[in-house]
DNA sequence: TAGATTTGTGTAATCGATTGCATTCTTTTG
DNA sequence: CAAAAGAATGCAATCGATTACACAAATCTA
């Protein structure tokens, strides 16, 4: 019995209509303060709990916001999750989490998945999906459900983002590295189809351009994020007949395989080689040598990107309300590349 | 127009009844090849979309599964729902995220949140659930949702678990720690009224008591999971007349604040201080002394979670499907307790 | 070929909550 | 005091999909 309590049992057991004591739980002033106060304290004693499907179902609206990303066990990716949950919960909205594992297909199979459980609006940090594959993308926009990139994104019209300022980021970081005496600087880039990937480089490159110093092919490798990709990568530059003297990785993970290499290598960190991150992932921070690198504010990203999703939904009607909120990063100059001068 | 495709719509356009677009839709033998076939084309022709809310409404199934958490963003509860949601996923679940950030009336909160949004079942790391409010809990058994505790849980008539054998995990790092020499050994504990800082307590006393080691209360400090108070608690065991030789931490994250402390106090690790940690936290092994500590495989935890409670909403008829699951920890024996002897 | 099966569809109720449009009963107004 | 206004509630449709039951047409059986 106590399984399930509806509008309508209550209704039963006051001898009034189910649809009266909807308009009392709900406030609804045509209602006498006597039956409210009779409606209220049932449905207490009985323990209801309004079955929010029949609401959704009636409404159109599910209180549910999907969130796709690559993986969620990643400093960033979890507290982006934190972030967002932290700006939607206060509305009365539940997160629905989808993990893509980088893959394209199940990046599309998410976005459908979402669609069907008829969420509010879709948050997603974008992989691999093609351009062919867009009009996945396109139907969301159609069905005219606030979709939401953050961090990776896609140039699509109608869509909002939330980004950091990944060129600048990468200019100042060469700059720095620069600043510090390094003038042979090796770059770790990630898969540059991505948005984020080819501006940090478009910085690295314009950084080095602007204090005359030629970009050299053989310092540019290309890698995955992890450690051993890092490592690999930094074998690679030391057998080079000029290695460089600084490694900026587009990934923490890379950085620290580097520096193990390195230090294998005898090389002291940082008077004779700089490293510098990106992601200020915890570690980091705690490395006896702490780790230079780019802070992405996960947190505040995801605060925003809730902001954002809010003020569409509360904005439906009026036509423009696309917006391409970029945030600031952080340079966090640690040991790994501050010398002693 | 292409806002919302429904089953009528397709009804429509066919000339036939929204009965039996759903059943050709769902592969019911009695419909004809050539309904079937044509329902299909046109559904995919319309970009129909099953709303989930009403199937979910009809069926009183929402294939939704809501985790309550203290937080997200670390490492392990992080890889705890990525374990949830790999094991979920294919069996067509979504999974909700809630976070309670160790505030009990949150974890209220939550629950009935997830209550009312008819979640088929609560995944849950219990956090500061007093006594006198197991009647949320009991709510949740009442109306005959799974409910399944995680890594931390309570000993509640009728709500399976999976936990790691902290007991285990803990005795065993002990026993370890002495067999490096360590006699005099430190204990950083969690909050007791928790049962996984409770039981590892009892697996430290134990392994002490079995090795005739007298208990040190001096020894024994409470902390909670972050660096600054493990520097603190290190500060003040080097402050004893008679300091210890070794550190059980049960966080990665006082063990390395211990652990910062220690050098800077010219102490070596392991030579004349050993310390171990709990969690694996990624850090631990990046550090250039690396830190040993008791994996409890997250990844893992979450698989099976998701299994026991696929299995309970099978067996849902059959009375008896409560289950306790104890997973064995790892010790990952690393630089900081491994003495060159 | 009449009656029995089989096959394929339609009808209508259901899940739980909301809400526009009656309807009833009071109260007020001229 | 009759009529109009107001207050409180009931009726019934709706959201979208499923399904027990009914029914018609086609096929088969004896």
């Amino acid at each position: 019995m106590s399984e399930k309590t509806t509008i309508y049992d209550i209704a039963k057991e006051l001898n009034i209509t189910a649809a009266t004591v909807s308009r009392a739980l709900n406030n609804n002033p045509k209602i006498s303060q006597s039956t409210r106060k009779l409606v209220l304290e049932t449905a207490n004693r009985m323990n209801y709990k309004q079955n929010r499907l029949a609401l959704a179902l009636r409404s159109g609206r599910s209180n549910n916001v999907g969130v796709i990303v690559p993986r969620i066990n990643t400093n960033f990716f979890a507290s982006v999750i934190r972030g967002i949950e932290e700006g939607l919960h206060p509305e009365g909205y539940q997160v629905i989490i989808c993990q893509t594992h980088e893959e394209e297909n199940r990046e599309i199979e998410n976005i459908n998945t979402l669609l069907n459980a008829q969420v509010d609006g879709i948050l997603m940090s974008i992989s691999n999906l093609s351009e062919e594959n867009n009009h996945y993308i396109e139907r969301v926009i159609q069905k005219k459900i606030p979709l939401i990139f953050f961090d990776r994104k896609k140039e699509i019209n109608n869509v909002s983002s939330v980004t950091i300022d990944d060129y600048q980021a990468s200019y100042q970081t060469t700059e720095h590295l620069i600043a510090q005496g390094c003038d042979k600087i090796a770059y770790f880039s990630g898969d540059r189809s991505l948005e984020i990937y080819e501006e940090r480089y478009r910085g690295y490159e314009q950084a080095l351009l602007d204090n005359n110093i030629a970009i050299n092919p053989d310092y540019i490798i290309n890698i995955k994020s992890n450690v051993q990709e890092g490592q690999e990568a930094a074998e690679k530059l030391l057998a080079l007949a000029t290695p460089p003297n600084a490694i900026f990785s587009t990934s923490d993970f890379a950085a620290l395989g580097a520096i193990q290499k390195l230090k294998e290598h005898g090389i002291k960190i940082p008077e004779d080689f700089c490293v510098f991150g990106f992601g200020n992932e915890p570690f980091t921070k705690f490395m006896e040598l702490s780790i230079s690198t780019v802070d992405q504010s996960p947190l505040e990203m995801g605060k925003v990107a809730a902001q954002v999703f809010l003020d569409k939904i509360n904005n439906r009607d009026k036509k423009k309300t696309e917006s391409q909120v970029v945030l600031m990063p952080k340079l966090l100059i640690r040991q790994s590349s501050t010398r002693i001068a």
